[in-house]
Order: structure tokens, then C-alpha cells, then sequence
DNA sequence: TTGTATGCGTTATCAC
DNA sequence: GTGATAACGCATACAA
């Protein structure tokens, strides 16, 4: 391994000189550089960034924490995380933790041990499994972000969609498309976030009346369970706050000759691939997740700068039109 | 920071005995065993894995190189590797190429640089990206694997499905459905990969005839430019080699009111949720990406252990039978 | 069983 | 502008 003291020698120089100018900015006289130059192609130098983060107490390694990359709504974000990242010189790790068996307390050691630069913690905005890790992060004290977790500020920078207006968009679409019984159509949504939802709907209805609420259970059947309860309510608009559900609904739904659109519209939350090859083809409320990604990214990395920043950052939706409403 | 010097006064012993009790395997008596541990606790010590990387001269960290991770194919993948790494507590950065805008020459240099512990590329089996690299990683002697890359091994380890049993098992199945008239359709599948397909055929058809072959070109009308032909030739089973492709063309038959499976089977290669999420779903010949994922990672985990390994490992491909064939 | 001393490759603090 | 020299936190050869 060819070192700095290596080219050092051979460029008859101080092995500080060299790391002089390598570090880019400072000075040093246009002589010397040449025969550095000269020795650093001719021994193949490769600098290694470990020493270096063991002089510096940095590096520029950036964590993800994700339930599991294998699925477009999360592999977008990375996605989005990855290219802002990549631009400034750092490296992505990923930690899926579904499949890790880890504590988050155990994640959070792992960080420290591997003088991790900052963390971004990426859940649906559902979930409550980054709960117990606040604690220790505080603590801690490290550049942290909490990617589409839709909560109040707590203590550290969070990116994640106005849900609300999310809802409103959605709701005033499917009333502009004559869809005046309309359905909230979730997954496991904690109450405090489904009150975004019906405070959307308030909004864009003028608060005339209550629409339907329904949950999808695990293992629930949509035909059975779920369908009929639409129909006997005369619901002609159906809001999917969780796209593969929505993807099953309308399933379901053309299995049962009901018309999509025309006797139900379906509007789904969230806008991959799937809806795009879903049939019929998915309008859906666009959370912006890749940019939802370049954005924590870019957070995180002003926190490692000290720069000033914004603690909460909102995405705005928008309407994608295609086929179901 | 809380080094092991710290720790070291604060139990009375010397840095070496402190750092021995760590180094599991190494015996300490009892007695200090039992100081180093609390002081280990009371003063919230932290192993400090950069200063370990650079005495031992390696890391824990194996990369992936991948062209985009938004991509259930490749995520898929990602999640197996993942799985594996964090079972043996090796760290997983990640290199979308397309994203980063860097040459394969550079992401070595990067790797070379990091202290990479072993790299695994993973290509489409039809791509070429990764073609420049062999000599670099050759020379160098980390330890790789190529995921994915269906071709003759070539210094390197490999892992890849057999494409041949897969078109084999994908014709076998189409013909036992009374589907005697085929036709590949393929996306930018070079001819010598081709070929495994071609085949296959021949197994599974005993050489009596030719399938029809057609290629999907960029920005191309399969509704205009593909399904003609198919109807033309009297195509009753087609075998898409590419899973998205797989989707678009049943769309595009129903729009044509041509009976998927009736009228003209669609076989599939490759089974993510998009095969299960289509309508009709697709029927598919799966190409086990997880488990792809995962055997690469334990390859280069042999590799980083010096361990005997094979050089290339074949996956077996199965069918997966749901509607469209 | 434990301690001492040295070095991994780099950056930083001084002098010159 | 440049050069000694000392860290950074840890592991290890060797001595005790």
C-alpha cells in the first residue's frame, strides 16, 4: 500500500507537504507540486479516507434507516437521498431494519461506533416504529432527519407531505368529477393522521358532511369485507390512503363489474409504478417522494455543515390524472 | 469521547488488557474482567471502528454498485444482500451508477479508497455497464462478485440464474397449455443471451420449429408495432423476457380485446408485485432475485474469509403460475 | 495473565 | 513555503 510517506520520499519532500496539497485549497509552491504530481502517478497513490476520518473525527458516511428497501415507496426516497448525496461526495448506507433483528438502540450504537455522519430515518408516515429512538439521538446529539414522519416538531428536522392538503386536493378532484359520496379508504392510519385526512375533506367540502372511513385489516378480503359496504352507502368516490390498496381495490372492484370511475372513482395516495400499471390505470394525490428523499438529504447534510436550517420542511402534492378518477 | 484509554485508568489496568477483553475469544481474569466491564458502562465507552479499520487494515463495509435502486428488480436483489451483510454484521453502501454520474474507473478508486471489504456489482443480465471494470478489480485482487451478469466465468465470481432452464421450463409450460405457436419478445437482449433462450426452446420443443422473435425498441407502440405481427403469425403464447415489458403488452392486448390466455398466453420472466399487481396477473418464470441477493453476499463473505468458493453459482428457476398463461 | 511500546495513514501544531 | 513531530483510537509483538 503506497502511503503518503511513500510519495513523500519519492518526491523529496515532507510527508506533510504532500498531504498539503492534497488538501485542496492551500498552497504550495508550483515546483514541488510537479514532482508530487509525478510521484503520485508514477507509486499509484490511493489516499485512504479511514485515516483520514481517524485525524478528522468525520467522514462522509450518511445512514438510511428504512423498514425495507424492496418497495417502491421507500426505494424511491433512497433513491432521491442517494442522488443528492452522491453529489456532494458521500456514501450511503442502508440499514433495512425488517430484516436486520436489531434494536433501535442497537441501530443508534452501530451509528456511533462507525462515526456515522448523519442519520436519515425514513418510515411511512403511518408508522411508529422510529418511536423509541428519539431518546438517544437527542442525546447524542448527531445530525439527524426524520424523513415522512407527518408529527409535530420534535427536537430534530423532519421532511415529510402536507397530508392535509394532500386531502383537500384529492377531495376537491373527486367533487370536481361529480363524486359527492366519498370514502377514506385506509391501512392500519393512526387516528392523529387520519384527522388530516378529514380536516382536508372539511376543507374542501365546506364541511358539509362526514365521509365514509373505512380499514383495511390485514387479511381482509376486499371483495367481501369491504366492497359491499361501499356500495350499500352509495359511495361513488373512494380516497386509498395507501397505493398497493388501492391497486387491490380496483381490483376487486372490476372483478365485481363495478365500473371504476364511472360507478366509483378511485384516488390513491402515493404515485410509483404501480399505479402506472395498475388497470385501470391509478389517479392518484403524488406525495413527491423522491424529492421528499433530495430534501432530507440536503438537510442532513447542512446539519454537518452547521449551516442554519429549516426544523420542518413540507412537501406539496399534486394531482396525477390518469385512468380511475 | 470515551476512548479506551479512558476506560483502561478508570479500571485500573492497561489499554492492552482493556482492549484484549474486547477482542472477543481472549481470556482476562475474572476479577478485572469485571472493573473493565463497569467502567466500560459507567463511562458509556463506544468502540471507535475507523481507528479499528485502519490498525487492522479492513472494514466492515461491502458496497453494491447497481444502476438504480428505485427498481423492484434491483431492490429486490438489495434487500437479499442486505439480509446476509447484517446477519454477519458487515455494513451495505450503496453506488447507483445512473445516479452518480461517476465512471467505473472512479467508484474503484472510491472503493480502493474506503477500505471497500469486497464489491458486488449487479447488472441487468442483458447490460454491458460493468464491462470496464474487470480489468481495474482484476489487477486490484478485491474480492467481487458479478450479480446477475449472465455470462462465461471470466476470473470472477458470478451468480446468475440459468437462462436456459428458464426458457426451457417457460416454453414446456407454454406448450403444455396447448400454446404451440411462440414468440420471444425482448428489450435490448444481445444475441449471445439470446440465444440461451433460443435454447431452451429447442429443449422443450424437440427442434421442430422456430419461435418468432421481435424486439421492443425504445419510445415503441406495442398496441401499433408488436401486437400485429403476434396476431399475423398466429402467436398463441408469447414470452416476455422482461417483466415490466411483460405488463405494457397485456395492457395492450386487453385494449385490443385480444383474450390474454385464451387468445394468446403471456408468460412473464421474472416475478416481483408487478407480475401480481397486473391484470390479468401474470403467470412467470422467477428468477429468484432475493435469493440471487443473497448467495452473492455469502460469496464475497467467502471471499473476505479467504475461504474456498465456487466460481460460479447457477440459480434455478421456477414457474410461478397465476392468470395470463 | 498483564503491561509497554510501536505503528496503522493521516492531519494539525508548531517552528523554521 | 516547508519540515519535524505529535496526535487520532486501536491492536499487537514482545517483555514481564
Amino acid at each position: 500500500m503506497v502511503t503518503l510517506k511513500d510519495i513523500a520520499k519519492h518526491a523529496n519532500v515532507s510527508v506533510c507537504t504532500v498531504s498539503r496539497y492534497l488538501s485542496a485549497g492551500m498552497v504550495v509552491k508550483k515546483e514541488t507540486e510537479k514532482r508530487i504530481q509525478l510521484a503520485i502517478k508514477e507509486l499509484g497513490y490511493v489516499p485512504n479516507v479511514v485515516a483520514k476520518a481517524l485525524k478528522r473525527k468525520e467522514t462522509f458516511n450518511v445512514a438510511v434507516i428504512l423498514p425495507k428497501i424492496n418497495n417502491l415507496y421507500y426505494s424511491e426516497i433512497t433513491s432521491g437521498i442517494s442522488q443528492t448525496l452522491g453529489k456532494h461526495n458521500y456514501n450511503l448506507y442502508i440499514y433495512e431494519v425488517d430484516n436486520l433483528s436489531l434494536t433501535e438502540h442497537e441501530i443508534l450504537q452501530l451509528m456511533r461506533e462507525n462515526m456515522i455522519a448523519g442519520i436519515i430515518f425514513v418510515g411511512l408516515f403511518s408508522d411508529r416504529s422510529f418511536q423509541e429512538s428519539i431518546h438517544s439521538v437527542l442525546e447524542w446529539n448527531i445530525p439527524v432527519v426524520y424523513a415522512n414522519r407527518c408529527i409535530p416538531y420534535a427536537g430534530f428536522p423532519l421532511v415529510y407531505p402536507d397530508l392535509t392538503k394532500a386531502s383537500k386536493l384529492g377531495v376537491q378532484y373527486l367533487l370536481s368529477q361529480g363524486k359527492d359520496r366519498i370514502a377514506f379508504v385506509h391501512k392500519h392510519l393512526p387516528d392523529h393522521l387520519l384527522e388530516h385526512f378529514l380536516d382536508g375533506f372539511r376543507q374542501a367540502s365546506n364541511g358539509e358532511h362526514q365521509p365514509m372511513v373505512i380499514e383495511i385489516e390485514e387479511g381482509m378480503d376486499l371483495s367481501k369485507d369491504c366492497i359491499p359496504g361501499l356500495v350499500q352507502n352509495h359511495i361513488n368516490g373512494v380516497f386509498v390512503l395507501n397505493e398497493l390498496s388501492a391497486v387491490y381495490l380496483t381490483k376487486a372492484l372490476v372483478q365485481a363489474n363495478i365500473r371504476v370511475f364511472e360507478d366509483m372513482a378511485v384516488l390513491s395516495l402515493g404515485n410509483s409504478l404501480m399505479s402506472e400499471i395498475s388497470t385501470p390505470e391509478l389517479t392518484c394525490v403524488d406525495l413527491q417522494n423522491r424529492e421528499l428523499g433530495i430534501r432530507s438529504a440536503e438537510i442532513i447534510l447542512s446539519q454537518i455543515r452547521k449551516e442554519e436550517l429549516e426544523p420542518v420542511t413540507v412537501l406539496e402534492p399534486s394531482i396525477v390524472r390518469r385512468q380511475s378518477a
